[in-house]
DNA sequence: CTGTATCCAAACCGATACTG
DNA sequence: CAGTATCGGTTTGGATACAG
C-alpha cells in the first residue's frame, strides 16, 4: 500500500482549549517518554527502543512520525556507514519540556506517598 | 449484570517510571479537563457535562469512576430532595494540577505561536 | 540499524434508552 | 438529577515478521 489514507474525522476535541490542545500534542500512551527521553539529547531509534523497553517498534515509528509532523521533533539521517538517524526535540518540543516536568514531579511525589489514598 | 469483573491485566507501563505513573492518572481523553474544571471548586455531575459539552454522560461516568477509584475526587452525595452528587479534588487530586497548569500554559504559548486558529 | 506490514486484542467514545 | 446498559464504531497498542 502506498499512503494510508488519512480520515480526518472530527477529533472529539473541545474547540480553542489550550489544554486539549497541548495534550494533542502528547497524545499516546509513549509520547511523554519520548519527549522526556529526547530532552536530553538527540537520540537515535535504536537507543529509544533501550530507553523504553516496553514500547514496541510500530508504536515507536509512529509516535516519531507524528511528532515529526507536528514539528515538536526533528528528524536527521546521518551519512554513516550503516544509516543511522537522529532524532531531537525542535524549539517546539523543547517548550513541552517544563510541562513533562511537572507530570514527573507529580508521579514522583505520588510514588513517595504511594500508601495512602482511599 | 451485577458487576463487571476488573480484568486487571498488567498496564503496558515501565515500572518504577514517575512520568507514566502520572500519566496512568491522566489517561483516557477527557481526564485531564475533568481535573481542570475540577481545580476551580466542587461540581456536579450535571455542571461537568456542561463545562465539556462533547463528553459523553457514559465517557464522564467512566472518568468519574476511575478518577474515584484512584483516588484523585471525592465523590459526595448531598441528601438534598432532588439527590445532587458533588465532585471535588482529594490532596492527591490538588498535586496533578499544577502539571495540568502547566500543560495549559504551553498549549496557550502554542496557540499563540502559531496563530493560525481564528 | 531503521523502520513498515499485518493480525489481533483492548481501550475508548457516542448515541440512545432506561433505572432510581 | 445522576447515573448505568447496550450497541456499534473508531483508535490504540503489542507481537511478529519482514523490508530497505
Amino acid at each position: 500500500m502506498a499512503l494510508k489514507l488519512r480520515k480526518t474525522k472530527a477529533p472529539p476535541q473541545i474547540p480553542h482549549c489550550p489544554l486539549t490542545e497541548c495534550m494533542s500534542l502528547l497524545g499516546g500512551a509513549w509520547t511523554p517518554n519520548v519527549v522526556w527521553y529526547l530532552s536530553g539529547g538527540p537520540r537515535r531509534f535504536g537507543e529509544l527502543r533501550a530507553d523504553i523497553p516496553a514500547i514496541s517498534a510500530k508504536v515507536l515509528s509512529a509516535r516519531l512520525r507524528r511528532l515529526v509532523a507536528k514539528g515538536v521533533i526533528a528528524r536527521e539521517v546521518m551519512p554513516t556507514s550503516p544509516p543511522s538517524v537522529e532524532y531531537s526535540l525542535t524549539v517546539l518540543g523543547e517548550e513541552l519540556v517544563p510541562a513533562i516536568k511537572a507530570i514527573v514531579s507529580v508521579g514522583e511525589r505520588l510514588k513517595r506517598r504511594h500508601a495512602t489514598y482511599p
